[in-house]
Formats: structure tokens, C-alpha cells, sequence
RNA sequence: GGGGGAAUUCCCGAGCGGCCAAAGGGGGCAGACUGUAAAUCUGUUGUCACUGACUUCGGUGGUUCGAAUCCACCUUCCCCCA
């Protein structure tokens, strides 16, 4: 099976625009690619995997990617999708972020002469001169036709500045640059980047009356629709200072029954034979294939190491007994604790286990919370530095667990 | 440039000068049921020294015994006209 069939097997494909082109290009190696990354965050998140794991693959079938950061269209701030405006970061800010980026990219994707090339797209965009920059590519764009494109459709009834409004211009401009600086020939990007991605195409035929393609990526959702690589509102961290490998390891481990395959086929490289024989399973084998799901994503991401660790803690944890030494766990300092010991309360807080004392307090009056293994009811509880020189196993709910210790 | 409207807790959104830590919904968290799933039901959801106190309704002042609510100015956003 070739790339681009395998790419159509694992569902990765939503659009393109020559789907025949692409298929030729991308089979017989000679793609020479590009994904943008916007940094508005210092780190990239459990979205932008997916657009990483695309890169590997196409890498491995021989071609080329170029791994775009987005310092310069971060400036602007892409409306797509959004019903309000992107907070305005600092120069200073998106440099730091760039430079996370590119941290972690280059741990996963091979970069160098001939492989993978890495780009700022502020090193152009950032010294356009206006007038110039209008008079160059500002009359291949039609007002007209931008107002229509979906991806403003939401902001047309909340109100869009003029400075967003910019933001495909920026990014068709990117994409034009590429072509003639870099010859790359397709860009890549999420479902949601199709009107920009078009723009890109557009203005090189406009410009050099040559055509680039563009492909998008099925955006991951949930059986719900939602947006997968997020909870509670907070992003799945590639970071392991911000998501630790275990809690990721515990996202996946945790996705709806409904989502299991689909994450499988998208995320995972477990080639495609394989997969298939796993849709045929017993229905009682469905925490087996959430365990392959979670292992081979941290595997990935934070190395084999450190998913043995994650499944082994998630093992001793909710399959009971066995090793718990990759417990989450927070030192005190014995000085810390009062003679007469510190209450659950005060202990909570100090594993960060919850946001204030009163929702520790809610959380022990529901029964939410245990020590040891033993339900803990009495919210002024208390533990001397010598019960906690052994360690105490706290338990949140189902699913957190964290180990206190003094040491 | 002219006119009109809006800003409330994580989000949406109700809110009479005192009975407002502020309805309702969503989301979150916890409990029950389960399989670390989904669905469902229940509780809970500002902070703390928690039968009490304190801080919150875009900002700053003011009126008042008392302001999310009234007034002035400012900021931001939306709509209509140019």
C-alpha cells in the first residue's frame, strides 16, 4: 500500500484540491510539503500531533516537509473558528514559544540537509513594507470572496478586525513565498485552515500562474464532535513539565469506547493489517486496545521509557497492588507540618490536589477523597511527620492519585 | 463623524435600591451504577479562621443608612446611519 492510500485508509484525509496530483506527488516521493505552526503557546499540544505524526509519515515515504513556525502570522492571530479575538501577545513572547516549538519538533521529526527543514515565517513577513506588500498581492485577493470563506462566517456575526482579517493574506503570502523560494509545492494543515490553505493556492496561480495543491487533515473529534486533546478546557500538553507522560498516558487511556479505533488509525503508527484485525476484537478486549492506544502515543511522544512508566503506574494503580513508585508524589519538608501533624485539608493543598480548602473540604464531605486506601469523612483529619515519613497514597476521586512524603 | 445598545461568577445568561455570593442552563468536580468507557440519577461549584467573616457584577468617582441595580466620566465591544 502506498502513502497516500495509507493516509486514506487511516481517515487522515479531508480535502484537497487535486486529489490526483497529490497522490502523485506524495507516492512517488517528490512532496516537498509544508504544515505552519502558530506559537501561541510554549508548547505544542495534543492537536498539533496529529500534523506531526502527517509529517513523519510523509518523511518516511521520502518526501520532504518543511515544519513552518508561525512568528510572524502569530502577530496577527488566525480567526478561524473562533468567536472572539486572540489575546495579542508580545514579540518577546512568541519568540520564547518559537523556540519551544522548535525543542520539540526536533525531537520527533528527523531535520537537516535534505530531510526536514524548519522556517520562521518571520524572517519574511515581519519586513514587508506595506504599500509595497498591497501593490504585490493585494489584488489578488477579492474582498468578496474572502467575506464568504467559512472559516470568517462566525466572526461575521461578532464583529472581525481588520487586523485578523488579514491573517489569510499572511498565510497565502507564506505559501507563495515557499513555492518560489523553496519550491514547496502542497501545504498541509487541519480541516479548519481550508479557506487560508485555498488563498495560498489562489495567489500562486495568480502570481506565477502555477498551481500548488493544499490537503487537509480531518480534524480529531470526539463521538460528542468535540475537539479531541483537551480537558476540561485545558490542553493535552506535549510538554512533560506541563502534562506529565503519566497524565497523558491517561488521557488516552480514558477515551470514550466510540473514539478508541478512530484515535488507533489516526494517531498511532501500528500499520493499517493490524489495525484492521483489532476492529474484529471481542468487546471485551476494549481496555486492551485503550492500553496499545495510550503506550503507543506516549511511546511517541515521550519514549518508551517513560510510557513503561506511565502504564506501570497506571497498572498498580486501577489494577490494584504492584508498583506505585511513579506515583505522582510531593516531598515536604518536615518543618512544614505542625507538631500535632497537618490536617487532609492542608495536605491537599500542598499536593496541589485542589484549587482551594474549601473544595478539599466538599471534596472529603462527598466521600471524594481517601488516604491509604481508607475513606477519609473528617475534613480536620490529621497526620503526624511520622505517618507521613512512610509515604501516604492520597486518592482524588477515581482516577487522581498522588503520594505525599516527607522526607 | 452622527445615533442607539451592551459589559454579571469558568462560559452563556437572569437580576426588583435592601430578602444577592447573585436565578437558570452549559461545563467542571464528587457520589451511585460500571470496565479507568458511555448513558442515567444525586450532590456540589467565590475565598477563608465555614452556624460567622471577607472579597466579587468592565474601570474611577458620586448619590444613599444601604448600590450588580441610580448618576457622572472613562475603557472596550456590538448595531444602525455616513
Amino acid at each position: 500500500m502506498q502513502i497516500y492510500e495509507e493516509l486514506q485508509a487511516r481517515g487522515l484525509i479531508a480535502q484537497t484540491t487535486d486529489e490526483p496530483q497529490i497522490r502523485e506527488l506524495v507516492n512517488n516521493g517528490k512532496a516537498k510539503f509544508y504544515i505552519g505552526f502558530d506559537c501561541t503557546a510554549d508548547s505544542l499540544t495534543a492537536g498539533h500531533f496529529m500534523a506531526l505524526t502527517l509529517m513523519k509519515r510523509l518523511q518516511m515515504a521520502g518526501n520532504k516537509p518543511i515544519a513552518l513556525i508561525g512568528g510572524g502570522t502569530t502577530m496577527i492571530g488566525d480567526p478561524s473558528g473562533r468567536t472572539d479575538m486572540r489575546k495579542m501577545l508580545t514579540k518577546e513572547d512568541i519568540d520564547h514559544n518559537a523556540e519551544c516549538f522548535k525543542r520539540q519538533m526536533e525531537r520527533f521529526i528527523e531535520f537537516g540537509e535534505d530531510k526536514a527543514m524548519m522556517i520562521n515565517n518571520a524572517d519574511w513577513l515581519l519586513n514587508l513594507n506595506y504599500v509595497e506588500m498591497l501593490r504585490d498581492v493585494g489584488a489578488c485577493f477579492s474582498v468578496n470572496n474572502m467575506l464568504r470563506a467559512e472559516c470568517y462566517k462566525q466572526r461575521m456575526e461578532k464583529g472581525l478586525s481588520f487586523l485578523e482579517f488579514n491573517y489569510m493574506i499572511m498565510q497565502s503570502y507564506d505559501f507563495y513565498y515557499l513555492y518560489k523560494n523553496y519550491d514547496c509545492n502542497l501545504q498541509f494543515g487541519g480541516d479548519d485552515q481550508w479557506s487560508n490553505m485555498l488563498g495560498g493556492t489562489e495567489l500562486i496561480r495568480r502570481k506565477l500562474g502555477k498551481d500548488a495543491n493544499a490537503m487537509t487533515i480531518t480534524l480529531l473529534t470526539d463521538s460528542q464532535g468535540k475537539k479531541m486533546g483537551k480537558t476540561a478546557g485545558n490542553a493535552v500538553w506535549l510538554d512533560p513539565n506541563k502534562t506529565s507522560p503519566f497524565e497523558f498516558y491517561q488521557y488516552w487511556r480514558n477515551v470514550a469506547d466510540a473514539d478508541v479505533m478512530k484515535c488507533i488509525r489516526m494517531l498511532t503508527f501500528i500499520p493499517i493489517e493490524e489495525i484492521d484485525a483489532m476492529e474484529n476484537w471481542d468487546a471485551s478486549r476494549i481496555n486492551e486496545k485503550k492500553d496499545i492506544l495510550a503506550y503507543e502515543l506516549t511511546a511517541l511522544v515521550h519514549g518508551n521509557e517513560e510510557a513503561d512508566k506511565a502504564r506501570a503506574a497506571s497498572k498498580a494503580l486501577f489494577a490494584g497492588g504492584g508498583d506505585d513508585s511513579n506515583m505522582p508524589t510531593t516531598e515536604i519538608d518536615a518543618a512544614e507540618i505542625p507538631d500535632d501533624g497537618i490536617t487532609i485539608v492542608d495536605l491537599m493543598m500542598k499536593c496541589a490536589l485542589c484549587p482551594s480548602k474549601g473544595e478539599a473540604r466538599r471534596l472529603i464531605q462527598q466521600g471524594g477523597v481517601q488516604a491509604d486506601g481508607e475513606k477519609v469523612s473528617d475534613p480536620n483529619a490529621k497526620f503526624t511527620v511520622d505517618a507521613l515519613r512512610e509515604g501516604i497514597k492520597i486518592r482524588k476521586g477515581k482516577k487522581v492519585f498522588h503520594k505525599a512524603i516527607v522526607k
